[in-house]
DNA sequence: ATATTGTAAATTGGATCCAATATGAAATAG
DNA sequence: CTATTTCATATTGGATCCAATTTACAATAT
């Protein structure tokens, strides 16, 4: 007898589970800079024990998003705006060179679906949901690149400044702005002039990069 | 009353022990690829319980040292010939920028202490050793720049590609070149030229990749 | 009042136990 | 004899318990 074997996807690990929701929980903000994280509480509010937590809370460290002291527990590490620029300046080093070696390679799907994404991007009118359509959009088309390191290296980078990222995005004319060099970019790749498609994401990263740095100045 | 503070350096917690020795077995090539970690045995080889070995087999598994599945546990991840041209990529693209800003703040000391690295690289007959005072050399330079970012993602690119690195050093000529390649890199340090100390940064590891192709090539 | 000490509660690190799943070998059917 | 099934063993995932340490706070001394 053979049956349709019916994919059942194995439910992630519990220690999985809590992982992804803590990072989605710190990148977004939801829990602040500081912010002890306490592996009973969390361990309650996913109905498991502190074991898989624990897992999770190393992980997250690796990761460099949270730190923790021997028997003091793990706080969400905060940026400080040097360590803020200097992740912008490495994202404008290396997305350059994955977006200008991935325009060779982009496929008409890979196009179109980076078209919606801005698109999608551009008719959003909640604030929330621009940092996950921005990021989606540079995915889509780094994605054709094949450079799966990079990839992985660039996603820890955008999860560091995701906070200042979207908060850049929500100010003055952020998202305008955003729109406007999407689009750029997009037609820069339609063209096939990786060259150009480089050069206009270093100039979205960096531009990024100074209005941080002008709203953190403002701030004083 | 006022005693010199005698600073009791906390024993590190078990988890981090058992990780720090799994990963040096891993980038070392002590432990090969594909080689399941067990937990018990680890376990009992460090006195401890699996539960921080579990911890420890999180954070290598965030740094892409190795890959687990549910109910399968971990095994050593390896690395294709792509992905690992993909990292000497990564490398050539980011060392470069980093020891490009790092040569303006380089000091006396800094200086001194990257010639007696490379002075010890040089000297130094027992190739297992090579790999280590190979990374000081670049590290102790790159340090320079201030950019821990950058820092800790480069340390991750080495650890991931260190097996092919000293494969690197103890073919042929690896190691000669090597040599050679770290003395001009450090002149031009000295001399304060940033511009040629990246360029020649560039090419010691692009050098690095293309022997890498031959040896594999000549494999077949 | 302020600083110091002592103590109980809170919190983390680790050990042990149990459950879920995979693996491999023996038993069985064809 | 080969393929399938069954079942015992090995291994991982998670829960619960205990130990080590920190933290908060009351008690005490100056």
């Amino acid at each position: 007898m053979k049956l349709n074997s019916v994919d059942i996807s194995k439910t992630a690990s519990a220690s999985s589970i809590v992982f992804e929701a803590l990072r989605k929980a710190i990148i977004e903000g939801d829990v602040k800079e500081g912010e002890p994280l306490r592996q009973d509480e969390i361990a309650r509010m996913f109905n498991t024990s502190r074991i898989p937590v624990r897992e999770a809370i190393s992980r997250l460290e690796e990761q460099g998003l949270v730190k923790t002291q021997r028997y003091k527990g793990a706080v969400v590490s905060g940026l400080s705006a040097t360590e803020a620029e200097e992740i912008f300046d490495f994202r404008a080093l290396i997305e350059p060179e994955v977006i200008r070696r991935a325009v060779p390679l982009m496929s008409a799907e890979t196009l179109e679906s980076a078209r919606s994404s801005w698109a999608a991007f551009s008719a959003s009118s909640d604030p929330m949901s621009w940092g996950d359509l921005n990021r989606d959009f540079h995915s889509t088309l780094y994605l054709a690149s094949g450079l799966q390191y990079h990839l992985d290296v660039i996603d820890n980078a955008m999860d560091r400044i995701d906070r200042y990222l979207r908060a850049q995005l929500v100010m003055s004319n952020g998202m305008e702005r955003a729109n406007e060099e999407h689009i750029a970019i997009w037609e820069a790749c339609v063209a096939g002039n990786a060259k150009q498609a480089a050069e206009l994401t270093r100039l979205h990263i960096s531009g990024a990069r100074e209005s941080l740095i002008q709203n953190i100045n403002s701030l004083r």
